[in-house]
DNA sequence: ATTGTGGCCTGCCCGC
DNA sequence: TGCGGGCAGGCCACAA
């Protein structure tokens, strides 16, 4: 699903359409639109303005346009972007294989003939202007060794949910929460307050690794634990049977041995 | 302020 | 063969 390493490839993918014009807009599904906006506002913010720069904060997706306002894509569970046709990611976990042009919820179109489109079948994704972006903790591929201690000083409250709170730490999802969890020997229902100063460490340093190779890899999905989260599945490192339950309001699989 | 819960969205998979 | 219930998770509103 579209976490920090899928939106990071998004991001790459649109960044074939600098320099480019719009001269379309098509928002046919009101749904998607956030924050207040429309498809005829999107129109008239957009129509005529050229792309000019595009960012990625956690997994909301930010392009910027000359003289405008600065268009936020979320993809939420399901969304991927299509750039002249092309996709950034071969496959999306959950996401259906087939192809049905009513998921196309937004798309602009370029005075070149191309396109930059929104495709998401769940809708749990959506565009918006001018996105707030105080909300957002710091970005959990450049996040230094102290601020991501600083986002889980004094918690309580589960490791994990901590991880996925993206105003503490933007980018993490499920799948990689646990990966990285798994591979720093951490067990997800930790008090986020009670790591030492060496497992902070620990954490940082394999959240770096992680996001690289699951951006290596092509997605978030792509990770050592994913093939064994599933009913009997055993831990790749040590095999043990792994834990399952919800935490942080998401399913979690971790492995009682070496997670602690 | 912090933490937890439920609901939204919809395609897919399993069991009957 | 068709059908219905459960499941997936990012995000937000809301409650305690």
């Amino acid at each position: 699903m579209p976490e920090l390493p899928e939106v990071e490839l998004y991001s790459r993918l649109a960044r074939a359409a600098l320099g480019r014009t719009v001269t379309s807009v098509s928002a046919p599904d009101p749904w998607f639109i956030k924050g207040g906006a429309d498809g005829s506002t999107l129109g008239a913010a957009l129509v005529g303005r050229r792309l000019t720069a595009v960012h990625r904060i956690g997994k909301l997706l930010l392009i910027e346009l000359d003289e405008g306002p600065t268009l936020g894509i979320r993809f939420g569970m399901t969304g991927t972007l299509v750039v002249d046709g092309r996709e950034a990611i071969d496959r999306l976990i959950y996401s259906p294989r087939r192809h049905d042009p009513g998921w196309d919820r937004f798309s602009l179109g370029f005075g070149d003939g191309g396109s930059l489109v929104v495709r998401d079948p769940r809708r749990l994704g959506g565009v918006m202007l001018d996105p707030d972006l105080s909300r957002f903790g710091p970005d959990a591929a450049t996040v230094s060794p102290s601020a991501l201690a600083a986002g889980l000083r004094g918690s309580k409250a589960p490791l994990k949910a901590r991880l996925l709170d993206q105003s503490r730490l933007a980018g993490i999802g499920n799948l990689m929460a646990d990966e990285v969890l798994w591979r720093s020997g951490l067990s997800p229902l930790r008090p986020a307050g009670s790591l030492s100063t060496a497992e902070v460490r620990r954490l940082k340093r394999h959240l770096g690794r992680t996001i690289d190779d699951l951006l290596e890899r092509g997605g978030s999905h792509r990770g050592d634990l994913m093939e064994q989260r599933r009913p009997g599945g055993r831990c790749p490192r040590d095999g043990f049977e792994l834990n399952r339950s919800t935490v942080g309001g998401r399913t979690s699989w971790w492995c009682p041995h070496h997670q602690v």
